[in-house]
Parts: C-alpha cells; structure tokens; sequence
DNA sequence: GTTAGCACTCTTGGCAAATGAGTGCTAACA
DNA sequence: TGTTAGCACTCATTTGCCAAGAGTGCTAAC
C-alpha cells in the first residue's frame, strides 16, 4: 500500500527529528513544524495508521512514536534526497586525502580516520585482498651464509619479503637460477592461482641440483603468498560510541565495543558487503549485536581492479543522507588517488 | 615512622579483601579472619591510625576503609611476596609463546593477548624502537623501467622495502653500483647514525655519473630508514574493563578506552619507561587519566640488545603479586625466544 | 592494651505521591 | 468527509520520605 503524501511528510519528520533529538517523538511537537500545519489530533491519526503499517513504534502508551527500522528502509530508499556537500568539507576531504599510491595502506588509515571525524560515528576499512594481485616478479637474495630474503613483488606495487634460515648452504648462483625459475614459473599467476596449483612440480628437475634449497624455500614462500592475502583493519573513533545517548547503558556499549573488538569477524563482514554504497539497518543485519545499529559501506578501488570497504557503524537513529553523501565522496576520492596513472586529481567543480 | 606489625598486618588485610570485592571493608570482616584474632573495637582503633598515617581513606563517615596509593605502595615494595606460578599457568605460556624469531611481531602480539588472558586486564606491548640496529645490507632491484625497489636489511633481521618510482631512466649496472656503494657507506651504521649523518657526500664522485637517481633514492631511503624505527603497539583486551566495577561508570570507561585509543601517547608513555619491571601507582602516574589506574610493565629484549616493553594496565586496585609473576615469568620466556642463538627453550624447573 | 556497648552517621532500597508528556477517543466544526 | 478541540486515561519519571543496615568513634569497663 503506498502511503500518502501527508503520511510521509509526517514520517519523514518524525524521522529527522528523532535522529537529532533521539527521543520519542509526540504529536504537539510534530504540529509546531511550519512545514506540517496540522492540529496536533490529525497528526496523532495519521501516527496510528503509520504505527499500524509498522513504520513506527510505541516504547509505552504515553510516549511519541519511534521510527522503525521499516521507517528508515523507507526513508533511505525514496525519502531523503542527496546532501550536496559544502565546498569547505570537500576541501576537508580532498586536502587530507592527498596520498602516494605506493603507501595506499596509510592513505586508507587516514580515510578512515578522516570519516570518522567528519561523522562523529565510528568508522573501519579494509585493504583489498590481493585475490586477483598479479604476480610479477620472484627474488631471493643472499644475506648470510645460512640467511636468504625472499622477496615476492607483484603488478599492483605490492612487495613482500621474509628472511629465511637456510638449513643448507647454497650459492649466489643457485638463487638466481632458482629465482629466474620461480619469476619464469609464476609470473602472471594471480596470487590465488600461486597458492592453489602448486607449480612446483614444474621445475622439479632444476631443483633437483639444488636438493634442499627448495625444501626450505617452499613453505616460505607459500607463507608469504598468505601474507600478500592478509587484509588489514582499520577503526577509528570506536569511543564516539559513547556520545550516542543510546549506549549510555554500559552493557550495551560494552556489547558494542566488543563486537567492533574482533578484528577478524569484522574483517570478514566487511569482505562479504557487496560492492558500491551499501546500507544495512537494524534487523537487517544478520548479527545479533548489530541489531539497532546500521552500517552504511562503499568499496573504493585500486587501479580499477583491486576492491577495498570503507563505512561506518552507528545507531539505526543516525544522519543517513549526510553519512552517505561524506561516504561517496570520500570514496570518489580515494578511486581517484589511486588509480595507477598515478594520483591525478581534479574533482566535479 | 615504622609501622608495627599489626599494624602491617591489618593493611595487608584490607588490601586483599579490597582487592578481591571492591567494597570498602569493615572492621567486623577483618576480625572474623583467623589470621587477625582482635575484635572489631581493637582493628578499629588500628585504622584509626593508619588513616592519620595516609594509608588508609574513607569514602564517608559510615564505610568502611579503602586503602590509598601510598598503601598499594608499601604492599608492592615491602608486604607482597613474590607468586609462584603453578606448573599449568608456566605450560600454558610457554606453548602459547612458541615462536619465530624471524616473526617477533606475531610473538609480541602473541604474547600481548595471553597477557590480557590470563590477568583478565587490558594488556599492551610495543616491539623494540631499533635506533641501536645495525644496517647490514642495501640492495637496489629493478621491477619496471621507472619503477626500482629499495631494499634494507639490517643485523637483526628487519627487512624493509619500498617501491620507488624513478624520474629518469636506470641500467642495472647503474643500480648494481649504488646498492654496492651504498652498503659499503651504511653497513655496520645503526639506523639512527644513518639518519644523522648525512653520509651522501661520502660517495658524491660516483654519483655524478647517475645524476638523477641518488635524487630519486636518497629521500626513498630516509624515509625507509625513519619507517624501520616505527614502534607498533599492540594492545588488547580493552573491554576488560567492563568488568571491572570501578569502571560501570560510562564516563569512566570512556576515558579509560578514549587514552588507551591514543595510540601516539600510549607508545610514547611506554618508550619512557623504565626498563625491568616497573610497577606505577595510581598517582604516580603524570597522566590525569592515570590517576586511578596502576601500570605494570616490564622489558624484553631480542639477542640482549633491543629493548621492548610489555603489560598491563587496570585499576590500582589490582592483584599486584599475581600480575607482577605472570609478566616476570611472560618476559623471562620472550627473552629466551629472542635469543638470536635460536629461540632454545629450557627454563627453570 | 583490649574489648564491649552504644549513640551517631551515612548510604541504600523501597514505596507512594506528584508530575507531566502523550495518547486515544468522542463530539463538534467547516 | 476531513479536521480539530477537549478530556479522560496511561505510564514513565521524579521527588520525598522512611526504614534498614553497615560501619564508625568514643567511652567505660575489663
């Protein structure tokens, strides 16, 4: 059933108020609006019949009404329109964003940081899983008489090493056969592809000069293909938590704190988001903690390719219109620093 | 002026039921210890004195007695003795801290989360600052026409890497001849010697033939220098807290979680400190969010040299002995770990 | 020096009344 | 027929008050 013009202008304030004020909202205050000029008694009707439709909820009889979830599914998908940011927070933005794309790690700590500020909610990002990282370069290098570095280098800019402890001596020739072999053997593989077919049977028989130098190197070198996988976590701002009047009870905080705590659940939530800006509200989420929070997420890219989350966690009562718009642009931004031509950067106006 | 040993006796007391149920205790509860054979009236007069002494407060007429700092103070320096670990509390760290030298990080960060485990506290650590490492080993690789990649290794294993693009065009002779000269300048400098010294003057003649690449490469190689003396801090159990009565307070908690959130501060507050086991109390600490908290912490170090810290931070009502053994015995086992003779490990016992 | 006894202080918990915000419903009005 | 005023009703919150209980300090007796 679609609702009537009234019946969403009604809702729509009750939601705009509550987001500010975070209490129930009651007809009086509704009636006083300039924008709804109706007696208090009409808004009271239209109230029940939106409470009916489950757009709203009631904490107890001599309460205002509370949007529900429903409300703000509602209200995010048709209700609010795009904030237009103000020139001074692009500038914010695009001034403190300004990165190298060989230190994107940084650049996306920053990002996050920066969004939590700007939104006062609690923000996190990932670094891309390499997945689809082409290999590009293979190099084991002498340190000691029993250490070699193994050094891994892929398309996106991406190096990796390890020392390895050597249990048999090798020569400066055997590594660069073996390296020459390896580059030749993996190069153009995605990283995935390294760690899934095992090449090594491919060039069994040079190794078989070389004995054990493989034996130690192999391990390693998988090893280090896990770690080009790892994705990184960033958080910031996880105590804004605590000026949100809801999570003024200790427990429900603590609960919070402690989800937002395990890197690796989170890590994985922010992997499984689908692409582009994705909101999540309340019960929509499949976790019992997130149940009255929202999470509103973008992937940004690197090279085109290369996909990473950014967004932020907060109340369901929150800004959805402003927390979207902050969170496109910043995502806008960072595809542009890090696309590879190398961190061009002129922006829409 | 000395305290006699009643006197000591009943301190003692008040802090173990103290430090056990958070509530101020009483003087009927002291004299129903089998320990304290005096009747309410005698303790009573005992306290009396001790709060004259400042060892004691009082939160209002009708409680019972809260020991001070100064009172944690003389329990820590002169009434505590030293806990002996039980078999399964040793067994448990030393299969959690099983690790590689190569990979202290992920023992530290090991190390840092059995911590917070085991003492039920917020736990930290942070790895060794390396200003005293030696550079061992500078290598320049070619990945693409303009892109090189600078590589450092130093005594202690460190490896660290970083893709440079170049302005102008290179050989690999060209990079051959510099990562040769450059190691020649560097090798057996510490990195903090390195940064200071600007030794580029030493190889200016060769340089002049490669023009444009040392430009390209020095501010590559400092700033590669200032990354190897990043100190990362870990930390972990946070939400410990929450259980911690003193703490149910939100506004409490909030600061709690907001300092410990200050990454910057709390590894500098960690740098400062003392090597060996320093136990600071309430007060003692400069920091006004400190105030109410006391900090353990103690120092490892790899192959003798490099020095880190590790510990634990709560309220000052804190089982001191207990916490104070398990860090002891947590850094005596890290210590033997980072033997750069190969973490062997046979320990007393 | 130790202890029993007692008056006193102060916090805590429970309870009841007052307050007030807001509703739902009915009846009147345009 | 849609809108509004009026009014009774509900329920959370605040306030004040009282009783209970824990613990002290002091005095006097042992």
């Amino acid at each position: 059933m679609d609702l009537s013009e009234r019946k969403l202008k009604i809702l729509s304030a009750i939601i705009g108020d509550y987001v500010k004020t975070a209490e129930p909202v009651g007809s009086r205050t509704l009636s006083k609006k300039p924008e709804l000029g109706y007696s208090p008694a009409t808004i009271r009707n239209e109230m029940a019949d939106l409470e009916e439709l489950g757009y709203l909820t009631h904490p107890h009889t001599s309460a205002g009404r509370v949007p529900s979830d429903k409300a703000y599914r509602l209200y995010v998908n048709a209700l609010m329109d795009k904030k237009e940011l103000s020139r001074e927070e692009k500038k914010l933005i695009a001034a403190r964003l300004r990165g190298d794309v060989n230190e994107f790690e940084k650049t996306i700590e920053h990002a996050a940081s920066l969004l939590s500020e700007i939104t006062n909610l609690t923000s996190f990002a990932i670094t891309p899983k390499q997945t689809d990282d082409v290999l590009k370069y293979i190099n084991l290098l002498p340190v000691d008489e029993d250490t070699v570095i193994l050094m891994i280098v892929s398309e996106s800019g991406k190096v990796n090493n390890r020392a390895i402890k050597m249990s048999v001596p090798y020569t400066e020739e055997n590594l660069k056969l073996l390296s020459k072999n390896m580059t030749y053997n993996y190069k153009g593989k995605t990283i995935s592809q390294a760690l899934t077919n095992n090449i090594i049977a491919n060039f069994e028989t040079d190794i078989i000069a070389m004995s054990g130098l493989a034996e130690d190197l192999m391990p390693n070198f998988m090893k280090t293909l896990e770690d080009m996988l790892n994705v990184n976590l960033y958080m910031e701002g996880l105590t804004n938590i605590f000026d949100i009047p809801e999570y003024s009870d200790v427990s429900k905080a603590r609960h919070f704190i402690e989800m937002l705590s395990k890197k690796e659940e989170m890590t994985r939530k922010l992997i499984e988001r689908e692409e582009g800006i994705t909101i999540s509200i309340g019960e929509e989420n499949s976790e019992d903690e997130l149940q009255d929070c929202s999470l509103i997420t973008a992937s940004y890219s690197i090279d085109g390719r290369l996909v990473g989350k950014i967004g932020v966690i907060g109340p369901t009562r929150m800004k959805y219109e402003e927390v979207t718009s902050i969170i496109e642009y910043l995502t806008d931004n960072l595809n542009n620093t890090f696309r590879l031509e190398s961190g061009g950067k002129e922006e829409d106006e």
